[in-house]
DNA sequence: TTTCTATGAATGAATG
DNA sequence: CATTCATTCATAGAAA
């Protein structure tokens, strides 16, 4: 739910069947990577490049932009999902050894290692080689602003909040703006 | 799908509508906004507010525990994250943009690359509407952020980006890492 | 068809 | 304010 999403391509909510965008239009589809994008995208994963900066990104897609339609966002996204799941896996596996108890018929697991076989993925670990020099991190030294502490001790949950804006909170009221003043 | 479902809570009201009450009572670990606050909220951002004060947070939160649980940090974080992805958001599109001019010399192979709709209608200038002076807003500086000049010197590729396109771009360089030195 | 899986996309919650 | 991680939603494509 997004800003940048096309007027009406709703999704209405779980799987659901009513479909917005219907399909077989594929106007609002979403990014479907070629062959070659993936390719190259696992390649450089591979190589050790797991967050690429911004200025990584964008070359990237513009590079990747030869194989069809990618946008940077892809790329961040692409990067973002494929390192967070081979970490997700990882640790599935290390819950599973632990309870070695209960995975009679894990098909889950069974057809995910052997996707990521022929890749060789799992056992890589920070494999950073001589392309680390391309991916210079930005170090910024910049304010603390901890503003955030004064919440998290907050926790007065006034279920029983008593505005009167309206005199009527029976339904959402649109003008809460008002009730800031 | 019967592997991780320890139980957690399940997404009551996110494009549903109405529901709001109900489940609210539910362990879940994060906050899961209701349409509706996120409905308030976005309506907030769009009249202009982007970083609320301690004070407007703490209101805001208060009005918005009528449609369900929230904390003050919840809203505190909305904001930082609607913001930032705002922001990182217009930056990448911006940049796509420049690459589809760059890369008119792919219309040989490059089948469908249209125009992505992508209609980002972010682009909304100074909507302060009348409910501005409702809000004291303080801290609606979006000015003076020293460091935002390390995207200024990125630009620098945007004016002046004389891609070797005559030379090697023929077909992509296999070895992608060596490009992006 | 329906079901399941892989994965793109989104976002809450941090961290620096 | 930028960046990152974890979790979840949503959907295209493969199985069944």
């Amino acid at each position: 739910m997004d800003e940048y999403s096309a007027g009406f391509c709703i999704r209405a909510s779980r799987a659901g069947g009513g479909g917005g965008g219907g399909g077989t239009g594929t106007k609002c589809g979403r990014w479907n990577p070629t062959s070659e994008q993936v390719k190259v995208l696992t390649e450089l994963f591979r190589s050790g490049l797991r967050t690429p900066s911004t200025d990584q990104i964008q070359k990237i897609s513009s590079q990747l932009s030869f194989y069809g339609k990618i946008e940077s966002k892809n790329v961040f996204y692409w990067f973002q999902n494929h390192k967070a799941r081979e970490r997700q896996k990882r640790r599935r596996v290390l819950v599973d050894e632990g309870n070695e108890i209960m995975h009679i018929h894990d098909t889950t697991k069974v057809s995910a290692t052997k996707h990521y076989m022929e890749t060789n993925q799992v056992s890589e670990p920070e494999r950073v080689i001589e392309t680390l020099q391309l991916f210079p991190l930005n170090s910024f030294t910049e304010s603390g602003s901890e503003k955030l502490r004064q919440f998290t001790n907050d926790c007065k949950e006034n279920a029983s909040f008593t505005y009167n804006i309206g005199t009527e909170m029976d339904h959402p009221t649109l003008d809460l703006r008002l009730s800031f003043v």
